[in-house]
DNA sequence: GTTGGCTATATTGTCGACAATGTATTTGTA
DNA sequence: TACAAATACATTGTCGACAATATAGCCAAC
């Protein structure tokens, strides 16, 4: 799952990796201030140490802030989740596009089975799909897209944020099926090396998924 | 110029505009090392604000960081160039969308006015264009997005390393008079709120810059 | 002469203390 | 009582020193 070295060799790495955790999975609370000398004794560490942590929270939007004023967990709201969408329509379209253009043979093979594997687990009647496999899906084709801002930007940026969404706003809901049709088709796509094909697939994937989330948020 | 207030108030703030600057302008060189002493001599602060100046270079894709080992610029690579390119011709195509959505209409005019004072120089055969009045162009565009993550990934992100590039590589090129029959055709596209179209020809705009930037790749 | 390990040096990582700034409380005056 | 200034407190910003890690140079063994 876990395709990079994400492997914390520092303190900061560690208490970077173990923040974050908390603040995607809901431990920190959205809104919430994250007072230096307080996260200093919960995590034993010097402020030095969380302080290099929040500065790399601030780079990947999960906190903001303020000079001499301090840190807050970024609130969740409806418009901030709509910006998320639309960044991230525009930016796995064109790593949809990039992928059909740059993927291996080795790599469309790899995201085939991955697919049947799913099929497999969707027709057993499995809730499959929630979390895991459709991250999963997704990160191969940006990781095939082979462009390394892309890949940041998405990855470490975009990715933890849409989490945080996912937990906090209860959104592991359903898109089960239908969403694998979607992706059926936009590998389909990416074999066939039709990157304009590929990428509009891609986005419309998105918006569905968009429109899907948006309609849980008028009935919360 | 300055649309956002970047008012520096710590004094890692300023370090780290200054930093950011030398780099960009290659007053430091692509690729050389960091050491956190030496600017630290060099520029009369800490060791602990150089380190947070880096942290934030780091953000911006401008220097990578390796845990023991220290920091270095990013090295500049034609390949890393036309990777930033797909990255910009994909969100300033999702910007120009949203801004035919969501810019003001005075904001509209204001641009129209913008246009016109370009052309103004254009006609009178001022060498215009070059860096200030285009960027000031996709600025205002980014920002009539009103999309905070496509804002701060493009200003924030993306700018500061093409600029880096022009300034390196020596591309303050020609593109002069077509590029501004480009701008006028974006703009109108935006005025008649037409999102499709205004993507489109904004897609195109970036994609002729990267093919003529690739040109002046291969020459040198 | 070359290779392997050891020592010495330089660089980054971490820490606790102090300074500067922001916030809350108190006090005095109208 | 209401408001404003002054004071006390809490939090963030900055610093220099020490610890841990990486790099370079030396010595010994083969």
């Amino acid at each position: 799952m876990t395709f990079f070295n994400e492997e914390p060799i520092t303190a900061a790495d560690k208490t970077f990796f173990q923040l974050r955790k908390d603040i995607v999975e809901g431990g920190i609370l959205a809104g919430s201030k994250l007072s230096e000398a307080e996260l200093s004794t919960k995590y034993c560490v010097s402020r030095a140490i969380i302080r290099e942590a929040i500065n790399r929270l601030e780079s990947c939007n999960l906190v903001e802030r303020k000079a001499n004023i301090g840190a807050r967990v970024v609130a969740l709201t409806p418009a901030g989740l709509i910006d998320l969408y639309q960044v991230r329509e525009s930016l796995e379209g064109m790593a949809a596009r990039l992928a059909a253009k740059n993927m291996t043979p080795e790599e469309i093979d790899n995201l085939n089975s991955l697919l049947n594997s799913h099929f497999q687990k969707v027709k057993t009647g499995e809730s499959y799909y929630q979390e895991a496999g459709d991250v999963d899906f997704h990160y191969r084709i940006i990781l095939g897209s082979k462009n390394k801002h892309l890949i940041t930007m998405l990855i470490d940026g975009i990715y933890h944020l849409v989490r945080m969404y996912r937990v906090q706003l209860g959104m592991s809901g359903p898109r089960i099926t239908t969403a694998f049709d979607e992706h059926r088709h936009i590998v389909q796509a990416i074999s066939n090396r039709d990157e304009e094909l590929a990428e509009m697939l891609m986005r419309r994937h998105i918006m569905y998924s968009k429109k899907n989330v948006e309609a849980k948020l008028v009935k919360s």
